[in-house]
DNA sequence: AATCTACACTATGCAAACCTAGGTGTCAAG
DNA sequence: CTTGACACCTAGGTTTGCATAGTGTAGATT
C-alpha cells in the first residue's frame, strides 16, 4: 500500500475490525494485516492516534487489563460507533462504485 | 462525498477520464461528475492544481488552444503517465478488494 | 445597454490525518 | 543477558485536497 491512499478510509477498517468483539491495539493491528493479506500493515504510529481519536469522537469506549503483566488497553464499539460503521460502509460502497464507474471503460494495456 | 476520502485516489481518477482523448479542465469535472453519478463533483481549487502537479511530474502534457476567443489548456497523457494509470489502476484493485476483504463478515444491521 | 450565466484558468494558504521516528516497559526463549 | 515478540505512547513533518479569491471572454437574457 502506497502513499495516503488510507485518508478518509482509516476508520472504516478500524471500526470494522472491532466491530465482532473487543480488542486492544497490537491484537488490531495484526487482524487487520491478516484479513487484509497484508495489504495494511498498518504503523503504530498509525493506529494508536487513530484509536485515541475515535474513543475522543465517542465511537469507542476502552478499558485497562493486565494480562500476564502486560497492560492492554481493549477497545469496543459504542452505540454511536455502530451506527458510524454503518454509514461508513455506505460510504465506502458509494465511493468504490463511483471509481468504478469512472475507471468502466479505460482499457487495459495488452489484454485481449 | 466527504472528508478527504479521495485522497490519493485523485491522480488515478484525472488520468483514467484523460485516457481517452485530450481534454481540458473544465470538461474534465464535467465528465468526472457525469461518469460518477454525481459522486465526484470537484471543485476547480482541487483539479486544476492536481493537472498542473501531474503535469509536473510528467505523466501529463499540455498545449494552449483558443475557441471562440477562450482559451484553453488541454492536457494529454505521456507515455509516463499511461504506465502511471496502469500502476494507480492495479493499486486501486487492490487496496478496495483489500477494503472488501476487511469488511467482509461484519454484518449489516437489520438486514436478514 | 446592462446584467447574468457558463466557460476557463490561476494563486495562496489552510487543515486533516497519516507516517516517521523516536521513546517506555514486560515476558519468554536461547 | 540478549534477542524478539508483546504492548503502549507522542511530537513533528509532509502530503494534498479544498476553500477562497481573483482574472477574463462569450453569449443569452432583461
Amino acid at each position: 500500500m502506497s502513499g495516503q491512499a488510507l485518508k478518509g478510509h482509516l476508520d472504516l477498517l478500524l471500526l470494522a475490525v472491532i466491530s465482532d468483539g473487543a480488542k486492544h491495539g497490537y491484537v488490531i493491528i495484526n487482524e487487520l494485516r491478516d484479513r487484509s493479506d497484508d495489504e495494511f500493515d498498518l504503523p503504530e504510529g498509525t493506529v494508536y492516534p487513530a484509536l485515541h481519536r475515535l474513543q475522543k469522537g465517542g465511537f469507542l469506549s476502552s478499558e485497562w487489563t493486565v494480562v500476564q503483566g502486560r497492560r492492554r488497553r481493549t477497545y469496543r464499539l459504542t452505540d454511536k460507533g455502530r451506527g458510524a460503521l454503518g454509514d461508513h460502509r455506505k460510504a465506502w460502497l458509494a465511493f468504490s462504485n463511483a471509481i468504478g464507474n469512472v475507471l468502466k471503460g479505460v482499457p487495459w494495456p495488452h489484454t485481449p
